[in-house]
DNA sequence: CAAAGACATAGACACATGTAAATATTTACA
DNA sequence: TGTAAATATTTACATGTGTCTATGTCTTTG
């Protein structure tokens, strides 16, 4: 079973929501990116592996960051790569993260872009 | 009973994700934000206030763009309100939702700051 | 004052979600 | 080969969430 299993996301999407209204479809696909980041533990993963050197992190450094319990953060994590906000590479024992820069800049502009 | 009920909250916070570790108390902070963006519906009633004339729109308006109903409609803006995300004046017979748009440019900046 | 319209609240229910314990998988190394 | 370490998967469960129906509140107008 390969790591590369479950399909990376394009995030790129729409028009700024001030804009003009999200179309129901566009709705559809962006909610799950922000609903990947909506949980206090995942927020922190992200930002953790983000302002990593590199922008990148080893779960081992991750699970010793939080008071959870070891498959609670590998579900959050995989939460995180499903929604194509981290990458996933495998070397030797270890599993390192990697920050998606343009997903997370592309919901930005989608959240904060100006209208207009 | 008045409008003015829930309090209003700051929604400014932090240095953007990717410059340095989020605290447990920051993440606490953004999460619900977040969670209140991470549904369609609200996505799209967030989309249609802010992207509408003057950043606000009536209820009335709002209901007829979904196929739901009007109790569900009120629930959603309930929920962008209580975080921040919409403020809340009554008009006569109607309500106007406006859309805070320096908290939508607060966790845009948040998710999409660069790093240093 | 009564009736109608705009919106909110309450209660209920099906379904999703965060967490943990137990177990499996993969890799390195003696 | 066998053992230990790193990470993922499975299963289970309590709690949260989106939706609806029914009802309440407030405002305008006859």
């Amino acid at each position: 079973m390969s790591l590369e299993l479950t399909p990376v996301q394009t995030v790129a999407c729409c028009s700024p929501l001030a804009r003009e209204p999200l179309s129901e479809k566009e709705a559809d696909g962006v909610a799950p990116l922000l609903k990947a980041l909506a949980d206090p533990v995942r927020l922190r993963l992200m930002s953790l592996v983000a302002s990593h050197e590199g922008g990148e992190a080893c779960v081992c450094d991750l699970n010793d960051a939080f008071e959870l319990s070891q498959p609670t953060i590998s579900h959050h994590l995989k939460v995180l790569h499903e929604v194509g906000l981290l990458d996933r590479e495998k070397r030797g024992v270890w599993v390192y993260y990697k920050a998606r820069t343009e997903a997370l800049q592309n919901l930005a502009a989608l959240i904060g872009g100006q209208a207009q």
